[in-house]
DNA sequence: TTACTTAGTGTAAAAAATACACACTATATT
DNA sequence: AATATAGTGTGTATTTTTTACACTAAGTAA
């Protein structure tokens, strides 16, 4: 690559919003990358991300930018890390801070197909295990969000964003596996998932398959809260 | 308070760190807080924070905050969330970037008393139970951190930082009762810290009590790291 | 010597996590 | 109609972890 610096403006401060956005389809996991068309980093994939605006909180700014990529309104994203080396940005001092969405990309009407903004040439929903070298310290970036998801998840329920609305246990334990990157033992997910209490077993049966067709779940939102309220203990 | 706003300069997108520093001392924890004698929220108590400069990442900047307030380098700090707001400052637009420190105050040779910087009057060791209303969003950022901290100590030892290099076992209970702000079993706190195996029992014992002096234990590093890998479990 | 204060210890019960294998059922195929 | 196929759905025994609970030992002070 050519030494940006000596073509490109330098500018001052400023900060700007990275996403990583989630989505789980047909039993893969995947992140929505973008391809710029800009220099720097002209044709290199990338996270989404902008430029916070002068009026416009962190969180405006995460879920801007998550409406332009995806449609999709009011969806539940979390800051998990801001990144502030020095050099990180070749033009210049550029602090980010990453948050990270997850979505369903299966059956989901609101999700439009990935667009083209006025940075990026394109948008795709890239397989974890396609992942290119990313621009900018985006690899680092997307480390620590699948970092902090794989932690969550092993404490709090928030896969479910990622299936359709109903759904089969095999289809969540798949998505658990994928995640946490191992295999768990059927008999004893279903116990647990189920023990929670916060699935509502529907009257519904998977269709379409040629075979046995299993029971469809919904997450119950009024129990998932309830057990979120719940403490990590120390005991007595 | 007068309508800063109309006097004091505007000012373009800036960050800053703001650092919420805990200290443990005679069974109190304490934050240290400083007291500003410059507009905006002068005279106000407020967490020590400052712009962060030009050439300097996040982390050094919070290092470099921590060592002219304390004297204290190489500390653990912990980026724990960024504020974005945007009228979070009335001179413009201000995202600060949180993090916190745990430092042991009894018998810390190298800690400075607090001293006076060119936008603070005094910092001052403030036990929990005192703190007063802060300037700016700092009780929102101090809740924060709080939180993150009584979070993390239920699943990793960091309460070790706050404790004297040698401590006992009653005083790491206490430590942890303050934080959680619940009693423990003794017993079992006993057995479960023991268990962790990241405590190395020593040949002393307590000096100058007027009852039956405990045993002296000192944190483990070399066994903590390994304890720090263990990945939280999903079962098989 | 006695009173006082904290240190230090074990066990039983309950709850949670783990390991493990086979019969059922819907569909597709012949 | 029979059979093959592929995923669904279920229970129990074992181990591990968590919890509840109360007294004796040791040192100091009077």
């Amino acid at each position: 690559m050519k030494a940006l610096e000596t073509i490109l403006p330098k500018f001052d401060s400023v900060f700007s919003i990275d996403c990583v956005i989630f989505g789980f389809d047909e039993g893969e996991l995947k992140v929505l990358l973008i391809e710029r068309n800009v220099e720097p980093f002209k044709d290199w994939w990338a996270l989404p991300g902008y430029l916070v605006e002068q009026e416009e909180s962190l969180d405006n700014a995460a879920e801007r930018i998550l409406y332009e990529l995806t449609g999709l309104k009011g969806i539940y994203m979390d800051q998990f890390y801001t990144f502030g080396d020095v050099n990180r940005h070749p033009q210049g001092r550029v602090i980010t801070v990453g948050y990270y969405a997850m979505i369903r990309l299966s059956g989901n009407k609101d999700l439009k197909p990935a667009p083209i903004t006025n940075y990026a040439r394109r948008a795709v929903w890239t397989p974890l295990a396609d992942l290119p070298k990313l621009a900018f310290d985006h690899d680092k970036i997307f480390k620590r969000a699948f970092d902090k998801i794989r932690n969550k998840i092993s404490y709090q329920p928030i896969a479910f964003e990622l299936l359709p609305e109903k759904f089969t246990l095999t289809q969540l334990q798949h998505l658990y596996e994928v995640i946490l990157n191992k295999k768990l033992d059927k008999r004893n997910f279903r116990k647990k998932m189920l023990n929670y209490d916060i699935l509502k077993e529907l009257d519904e049966k998977q269709k379409g398959v040629s075979y046995r067709a299993a029971k469809l779940y919904k997450f119950d939102k009024r129990k998932y809260a309830r057990l979120f309220q719940k403490e990590l203990s120390f005991g007595k």
